[in-house]
DNA sequence: GACAGAATTAAACATGTGTTTTAATCTACT
DNA sequence: AGTAGATTAAAACACATGTTTAATTCTGTC
């Protein structure tokens, strides 16, 4: 019940056609927020960010997506949704050996997470975000574009090793191999203080994709001698 | 300017006996504090969370550390300082060989990360959220409890490869057993989503603590085979 | 016992947040 | 043109946060 309210008198008055109706404001507001919530995180990331960025007026979130935890489930699902899949079909590759699969998957997970591609380095930042702090939705994140390339993983090291994939040595090598990989995250305090040198160019990516799977496969040939594993003595250490 | 003020009539007036003076609601502000920030981190925890906790006036965080951000500086400062070092000196440890030293740190630090005590776990929580929304204490952090088992597992593994700790392929390795401990933290989505029966039990703390050690030490081994590494084959995978 | 200063208290303050409201404007249709 | 409904706009709302204030209580000292 309020009452007295000053005429609102609009700033820019015809300024502005809005002829593209509602489906562009919906999506610059989509848009918008997936950068914010990127950079941000969900809790830190503020509507009024997202509607400043997208030019467009601050109660039409709530207008168009409900309320702010709206947005971010359509923004998960959004960026989720056009994540490329790590391979077309299930199943071991065929055409290349386990030991090039592996090298292969592990060198486009680098560059995914650390390469400068924007897309996908937006869609990994919204995943840290929920991994520290899990929201209602990650277990879906985890599932839409984390299970498929873990799947392919288990697969391919299981394989090397003559063991099923859900075996707990599949499994443990595939961890291994995720966590070294997530610890070369962008901004990583740890590594930014400890290792400063390290800087993310294009040749250091390639290095530590190669180390990871260079060491991976080491292992994968020692805990299993009898296997086909060509030999694995990676170039002369940098 | 202020003027009508309701009589501040205490609820409590002669319940407590503050003969205890200062010093002790200023360690229980401490203690609630280290409690609520490593849960929380610093932008999520609340200073009527704390206070409350404390079982203290809300104004007595300001009134005794000036503001939120330098008590949570001292939150850092007290729970770092008594963070146990990984060795008593510096240099190689003796009467052990390399192998069973990296074995043993590796163990440990993954006993620090995930083992169930409460102290060392308070640390490693405040240090977790240090990472992922970095503050202006974050280097602190990292150079004083991050720093030194940094510098022993390079030592270790540079001497195993027969290459300067400072080498890159010292680094790699020593980098890649730091992801991989830090990947099997408390709560990360990825291992409880992708693989839920992985709870953390004793057992599984010591498997998880012995793959990482003898991968390391296979891949170390390999690259120099000509090394007095001993034969590294695990007991039969689990 | 009285008094000065430290410590504590309840209340207010200033600000930023997500959300709602009310009115204005645009779009489509007859 | 005119009207109904969707869309946008400006302002207010309700609430939570960190901080400050002014008064009260405690503590040690003369």
């Amino acid at each position: 019940m309020k009452q007295i309210k000053t005429a609102a008198l609009p700033t820019k008055p015809g300024l502005k056609t809005f002829a593209i109706h509602a489906d562009d404001t919906r999506a610059r507001l989509l848009k918008a927020a997936v950068d914010v919530f990127a950079e941000q995180g969900y809790e830190a990331a503020t509507i009024r960010q997202i509607c400043s960025r997208a030019d467009v007026n601050l109660a039409l979130v709530n207008y168009h997506f409900g309320d702010k935890l709206e947005l971010y489930t359509e923004v998960l699902r959004f960026a989720m949704s056009c994540a490329p899949q790590p391979a077309p079909g299930p199943g071991l590759p065929t055409g290349i050996s386990a030991e090039d699969a592996l090298r292969a998957i592990i060198r486009a997970m680098v560059e995914r997470v650390l390469g400068n591609d924007d897309e996908s380095n937006l869609r990994y930042r919204l995943m840290l975000h929920e991994f520290v702090r899990p929201t209602s939705v990650t277990a879906l994140v985890v599932n839409e574009v984390m299970r498929p390339v873990y799947d392919r993983l288990r697969e391919i090291v299981g394989s090397l090793l003559g063991l099923p994939s859900d075996h707990a040595t599949s499994r443990l090598c595939t961890h291994g191999v995720l966590g070294q990989v997530g610890h070369y995250t962008r901004r990583n305090p740890i590594l930014a203080t400890l290792w400063p040198e390290m800087t993310m160019t294009a040749e250091q990516r390639e290095l530590v994709a190669r180390h990871i799977a260079e060491s991976t496969l080491a292992y994968l040939g020692l805990i299993r001698p009898r296997s086909t594993v060509a030999p694995l003595m990676p170039e002369d250490p940098v």
